[in-house]
RNA sequence: GCCCCCGUAGCUCAGUGGAUAGAGCGCAGGCCUCCGAAGCCUGAAGCAGGCGUUCGAGUCGCCUCGGGGGUACCA
């Protein structure tokens, strides 16, 4: 099932209108024109509908009504094409036919968790990286959005048959690193005894730093007593950084989320790499040394500014060391694409990216999602999150609050580029009420009509499902159709949110169907046929809530 | 100043240029002798404002107003 419904009305339709082009002597723009289809509103204007004699009516200087007409009368009707109607001012409406509609349930039930995947990125490596937060603290909820946002990503590409991997870069030098280092240093100092000394006013003044200097003494003693802070520096932050990603794990697979490759950027200098991306980009012509630093020309390719790649301190930039990771995963560790998952405030930098991914000629391989961020009330205030100063939440916090589920849920439910508010309190005070729930008790209560129906015997397999013809069934079957196409918008799209939505309206449809219909009833051939049918519906919400990294309990 | 994202119901948010703009929470009221009431049903309530593009605009363009984020030899 590896096309869509609509993929196959479409092809139907197109085929009709290449028809009516011969026969008629239609323009050859009739012949290229894209056949677009589309879920009507209104239930009564069918299933699907194109606007294809609306887009023709220009250059064939015909009213849309008749060029429409012409197109209907060369549908081919049968399976799955119940009907054709037209209407003003010029929709093609279609009809599904319900016996075909029905023989769908069986369909899903045989694919099962094949259901809505396809080949389209078959033999594609796609490297995903997401969350990538700061490692000189704990995970907060400010890097919370990227998490389920790129993991749902993720799964939504491997579902198309991508071979993906997932990474998470771990930022472990530069500038700040090094302010890390030295404020471990003087807590370490001053918990040997050490007076005098005074974290700067741009260090880590927060109070995780003092537990980690404290482990530091407690596992090696004052071994380190003797050393200058500059030395002490550079020992203590990769320690204390290895700790904190620990933790970034953790956090991370609470989520569901699990990384196949951290990738350290002190690894990417030491291999060489940097240095060798340097004079990839210099061949290219695209750098000039200035002021005793190494600069991208970015104004030649026609940005604001230039970007520096290398300071005259002879340090590589974040933005320079970036350009040699984002290299080495296209060119050197065969990756076809990389998707990065990025925070609002990159923006800048990754406008500096697509104009040295350009200049490699590697920008039709690499994209970006950038999310908008979420804003923290914490008691009806709004929390600015500063890792150095210990002003934040962290992920962990909430994820105790109000579950996996529900955060994962929550934050997939709006657009990434909508900023988001999350109340805290509200968030735990609602978490009961999050629309998770209702999702995964349809889920749920599906799992228990299929013990009910265990338990008298009553199996699915070779159920008539012809005798599916409620209108409450047929729409059931209808949004699961719905499935497949929306996985493959969301590969063009990225926007993974929709899922919720989806979730939602099918769990919706179940529940109204359950309401008005009874599967496990007297008729026991009715009863495996409708069985059939809430199985389909299992499936795909099974489906859907996978793509979005929820659980899919069979009670709760 | 310049660049990016966003203004949709009281609140939080959906809405691939289509035909009558949806959901959850909240509010008012109703539904369990029946496969799970974490459910269902009914009701009130909305596209920030203006001009354009076209057969058709919540959706595209421009302007105004409002919110968020960028604009470093920081990351």
């Amino acid at each position: 099932m590896s096309v869509t419904t609509a993929e196959n009305i479409q092809g139907i339709v197109t085929a009709a209108v290449l028809r009516a082009a011969d026969e008629l002597g239609w323009d050859e723009a009739a012949r290229t024109v894209a056949v677009e289809v589309e879920h009507p509103s209104d239930p009564a204007h069918g299933d699907y509908a194109t606007n294809i004699a609306m887009k023709l009516t220009r250059t064939l200087r015909k009213p849309p009504l008749e060029i429409a007409e012409a197109v209907k009368e060369r549908i081919v009707t049968g399976d799955p094409i119940a009907s054709v109607e037209v209407a003003k001012p010029g929709f093609v409406n279609l009809r599904l036919a319900d016996t075909w509609l029905a023989r769908q349930a069986d369909a899903i039930v045989t694919v099962g968790e094949r259901y809505g995947r396809n080949d389209r990125l078959e033999g594609r490596k796609i490297q995903v990286e997401y969350i990538s937060a700061n490692p000189t603290g704990p995970m907060t909820v400010a890097n919370a959005r990227g998490g389920p946002l790129g993991d749902a990503l993720a799964n939504v590409l491997a579902f198309q048959g991508a071979d993906v991997s997932r990474e998470y870069y771990i930022n472990d030098t530069g500038t700040q690193v090094e302010v890390f280092g030295r404020t471990l240093a003087i807590r370490y100092r001053q918990l040997g005894g050490e007076g005098g000394l005074t974290v700067p006013e741009a260090g880590y003044a927060a109070e995780y730093v003092v537990d980690l200097s404290r482990r530091i003494r407690e596992e090696d003693g004052g071994r380190y007593d003797g050393m200058s802070i500059e030395e002490q520096a550079q020992i203590f932050a990769p320690k204390a950084i290895a700790w904190l990603i620990d933790g970034h794990r953790a956090t991370a697979e609470r989520l569901g989320i699990h990384f196949e490759h951290w990738y350290t950027e002190t690894s990417l200098v030491a291999s060489g790499y940097f240095a060798e991306t340097l004079e990839a980009l210099r061949d290219a012509g695209h750098v000039e040394d200035r002021d005793g630093a190494v600069w991208l020309r970015s104004r030649e390719l026609g940005e604001d500014i230039d970007s520096v790649i290398v300071r005259s301190n002879g340090i590589p930039t974040y933005f320079g060391v970036d350009i040699a990771y984002h290299r080495e995963a296209l060119v050197s560790r065969g990756f076809d694409r990389k998707l990065d998952i990025w925070g609002a405030n990159t923006h800048g930098h990754m406008r500096r990216m697509r104009t040295a991914m350009a200049s490699l000629g590697l920008a039709d391989r690499w994209e970006v999602v950038i999310y908008q961020f979420v804003r923290f009330l914490h008691e009806g205030v709004l929390v600015k999150m500063a890792k150095r100063t210990g002003q934040f939440l962290l992920l962990d916090d909430v994820i105790d609050a109000v579950g996996a589920d529900a955060v994962r849920y929550f934050l997939l439910q709006s657009s990434a580029d909508r900023t988001l508010d999350f109340d805290f309190e509200l968030a735990v005070q609602q978490s009961n009420e999050n629309p998770v729930y209702y999702v995964q008790y349809a889920h749920a209560r599906i799992a228990s009509i299929r013990r009910a129906a265990a338990e008298r015997g009553l199996a699915s397999e070779g159920a008539d499902t012809a005798l599916l013809t409620a209108k409450g069934e047929l729409d059931l079957i209808r949004a699961c159709l719905r499935f497949p196409e929306l996985v493959v918008e969301i590969a063009g799209t990225k926007g993974v949110h929709r899922l919720t939505g989806y979730a939602l309206d099918l769990a919706g449809l179940f529940h109204a169907f359950y309401r008005d219909h009874k599967v496990v009833g007297d008729d026991a051939e009715r009863s495996r046929a409708r069985l059939r049918l809430v199985e389909a519906v299992q499936v795909t919400l099974r489906q859907t809530l996978g793509l979005l990294g929820v659980s899919a309990p069979e009670s709760m």
